[in-house]
RNA sequence: GUCCCUAUCGUCUAGCCCGGCCUAGGACACCGCCCUUUCACGGCGGCGACACGGGUUCAAAUCCCGUUGGGGACGCCA
C-alpha cells in the first residue's frame, strides 16, 4: 500500500491554464504510478476572483485531459470524494483561523495592529529607496500592556520568523538553502479573520496529509515560508518538487490571454487530449528509454520517473505539438477516429445521416494518415456530403486547361461506368490499365479525376475516395466536369 | 534593491551528480534526395548548440568562481 498523497490546488479564477495542466499531470502521473492518491483542492479563498463557472471550466479541462481525482469537491452532480475534506479552501476557513490562533497562543505568531495604509506606504518607500521591502517588525515585540491598550482595534496575525536557515530539500532543484533573514514576519490571518494563502496551503496540505507538494517553481521561495509553517504547526513536512514553468513560443510567461493558454483551446483546434498529455509530459521530462517520444496516458504512468524531471523552463512549440497530434491520430482505430471526427463534421454543417457507421469508418481511415488535426477532416471530406461548390482555380488551370482534358475525363467516366467490382483495388487497376492503354502516366488521369470528383487538388487517396463516393456520384460528377470544361471554363472566375 | 532558481542545435532535450567512451546523441522544424495518384507517411542525407570570462586538472559540456541573459519571491493576491 502506497502512502503517496499529492494534490493540484488551482484557484478557480480562470480556465485551466496550460501551466496548471502540466503541474496537474505530473502530480497525477506520480499518484497513478505509485498507487497513491491524487487530490483536487479548489483554492477559492479569494471570493472576488473565484467563480463557480471557472471552477467548472477548470474541471472540464481536467476531464478532457483524462486527469481524474481520487478526492475532491462536489462537482457537476458528483458528490464530494474523500475523507479529509472539505476540498474547497473557502470551506476550511474555520480550521485556518483555529490554527492561526494556535500559533498565536504558542507565541509563534503575534498580533499586528499596523494598518494596510501604513504598510503599503512603508513598502513603497522601501522600493523607492531600493531597499528590500520588508516588514519593519513594529508590532513584533508588543507587551501585554501595549496589546491591551489597543482595545478592540483590528489586528492581523503575523508569523514570527525565527533566525536561522531554512532548507528545502527539493526533488527537482536539489537542496535550496535560504537564510531566514531574507524573510520578514508575514501575515497569515487578516483582521477580518480571512486566512492568507501561505497559511491556508500549509494547513490544508498538512491536514490533508499531502506527502509530496509538486507545483510550479514560482513557489520555490514561498516553499521556505511554508516549511517554517509546517514546522511551527507541527505537521510532517512534505517533500517538495518545483517544476519549471511553461513559456510561450517567444519565451515569455504563457499569458492567459494568449490562444492556447486555455487547454480547451487545443480541443477546439482539433487536438487530441492524448496529444496534449504526451506533449506536456515531454516539457520537462525525458524517458529513460532514449529516443522514445510517443506515449499514451497509460504508458506515461508506467514510464514516468520523478527523478528525470528537468530544471529549466520550456517554450511551447506548436510544430512539435502538431507532429505528436498526427502520430496519435494515426494510432486511433478507424472507428475511434470516426467517432471523434463526427461532431466536427456536424458542426461544419455537413449532413452525415445518409452514411452508415461502416462507411464513415472507411472515410476516417482514408484520411487518417493525412490530417494533422481533427478539424482538418472537414476540408478532406466535405465533398462526400455535398457536390463541390466550385473547382479550385489553380488546379483547373493546371489540370483542365488542356485540349484533351474533357477527353481524358470521358475515358475515365467510361472506365468507371464498367469497373467491377466497385472497390478501391479494382478502381486502381482500371486507372492503371487506362494509363497503360493510352501510353500515359497514371497522374495524367488521376489528377484531373480528383479535381472533378472533389473540386480540390488535395485529399484522400483517389481510389479510396472514388469507391466511397459510389459509382453513380462518380459518373455524375465526371459528367459535370466535362460539361464545365466544354462550356463553363470562360465563365469561371 | 535583496534573495532564490535557471542557462547544450531555431525549439524540446540526452549527456552533467560519478570529468576522458562527446570529432556532443535523439526528436520537431528547415533544406535536399528517394518512395509516390494529390496531400501526408516512411526512408536516406544535410544544416545546426555546450551563453561569456576565469580557474582546477594530464584532460571540462561535465567540478569551482564571476559576468551576462531568462524566470521567480519580497502583498491584508493565489
Amino acid at each position: 500500500m502506497s502512502t503517496v498523497r499529492v494534490r493540484i490546488a488551482p484557484s478557480p479564477s480562470g480556465f485551466l491554464h496550460i501551466g496548471t495542466a502540466k503541474v496537474a499531470l505530473f502530480n497525477w502521473l506520480y499518484a497513478r504510478q505509485t498507487g497513491g492518491a491524487f487530490i483536487l483542492r479548489l483554492e477559492d479563498t479569494d471570493a472576488d476572483r473565484s467563480t463557480e463557472e471557472f471552477a467548472e471550466a477548470m474541471c472540464e479541462g481536467f476531464r478532457w485531459l483524462g486527469i481524474d481525482w481520487d478526492e475532491g469537491p462536489e462537482f457537476a452532480g458528483q458528490p464530494e470524494k474523500g475523507a479529509l475534506g472539505p476540498y474547497r479552501q473557502s470551506l476550511r476557513k474555520e480550521l485556518h483561523r483555529r490554527e492561526a490562533h494556535r500559533l498565536l497562543e504558542e507565541g509563534k505568531a503575534y498580533r499586528c495592529f499596523c494598518t494596510k495604509e501604513e504598510l503599503d506606504a512603508a513598502r513603497e518607500e522601501a522600493m523607492r529607496e531600493k531597499r528590500p521591502p520588508r516588514y519593519a517588525g513594529t508590532c513584533r515585540n508588543l507587551s501585554a500592556e501595549q496589546i491591551a491598550a489597543m482595545g478592540d482595534r483590528p489586528f492581523s496575525i503575523r508569523f514570527r520568523v525565527e533566525p536561522g536557515e531554512t532548507v528545502i530539500d527539493d526533488l527537482i532543484q536539489g537542496p535550496v538553502k535560504v537564510d531566514n533573514k531574507e524573510f520578514d514576519d508575514f501575515i497569515i490571518l487578516r483582521p477580518n479573520g480571512e486566512p492568507i494563502f501561505h497559511l491556508a496551503v500549509v494547513v490544508d496540505d498538512g491536514t490533508m496529509k499531502i506527502t509530496h507538494v509538486i507545483r510550479g517553481d514560482d513557489h520555490l521561495t514561498n516553499a521556505a515560508r511554508h516549511v517554517m509553517l509546517f514546522d511551527a504547526l507541527g505537521y510532517a513536512r512534505p517533500k517538495f518538487a518545483h517544476l519549471p514553468m511553461v513559456l510561450d513560443e517567444h519565451g515569455k510567461k504563457y499569458s492567459k490571454r494568449l490562444h492556447g493558454a486555455n487547454v480547451l483551446d487545443w480541443r477546439d483546434d482539433g487536438y487530441l487530449p492524448e496529444t496534449l498529455v504526451n506533449y506536456v509530459a515531454l516539457l520537462g521530462w525525458t524517458p529513460v528509454e532514449e529516443g522514445r517520444e510517443l506515449f499514451t496516458r497509460e504508458e506515461l504512468v508506467q514510464a514516468f520517473d520523478i527523478d528525470r524531471l528537468g530544471k529549466s523552463a520550456a517554450k511551447f512549440d506548436l510544430k512539435k505539438l502538431q507532429w505528436i497530434n498526427g502520430q496519435h491520430i494515426r494510432r486511433l482505430t478507424p472507428e475511434e477516429l470516426r467517432d471523434r471526427v463526427l461532431p466536427i463534421l456536424h458542426r461544419a454543417g455537413l449532413d452525415t445521416s445518409g452514411k452508415t457507421p461502416e462507411w464513415l469508418a472507411h472515410m476516417a481511415a482514408a484520411c487518417q494518415e493525412k490530417i494533422p488535426t481533427l478539424n482538418d477532416i472537414v476540408a478532406y471530406t466535405d465533398f462526400f456530403f455535398a457536390e463541390p461548390s466550385h473547382y479550385e482555380e489553380k488546379a483547373v488551370k493546371k489540370q483542365w486547361d488542356k485540349p484533351d482534358a474533357a477527353e481524358r475525363l470521358e475515358h475515365i467516366s467510361q472506365t468507371m461506368a464498367s469497373v467491377e467490382p466497385w472497390s478501391a483495388e479494382a478502381i486502381k487497376v482500371a486507372f492503371e490499365a487506362l494509363a497503360e492503354r493510352t501510353g500515359n502516366p497514371l497522374g495524367h488521369f488521376v489528377h484531373p479525376a480528383r479535381l472533378a470528383l472533389t473540386g480540390k487538388s488535395v485529399g484522400p487517396g483517389l481510389f479510396e475516395l472514388t469507391e466511397l463516393l459510389g459509382r453513380d456520384a462518380v459518373v455524375e460528377r465526371l459528367g459535370r466536369a466535362i460539361a464545365f470544361i466544354q462550356h463553363g471554363m470562360e465563365t469561371q472566375s
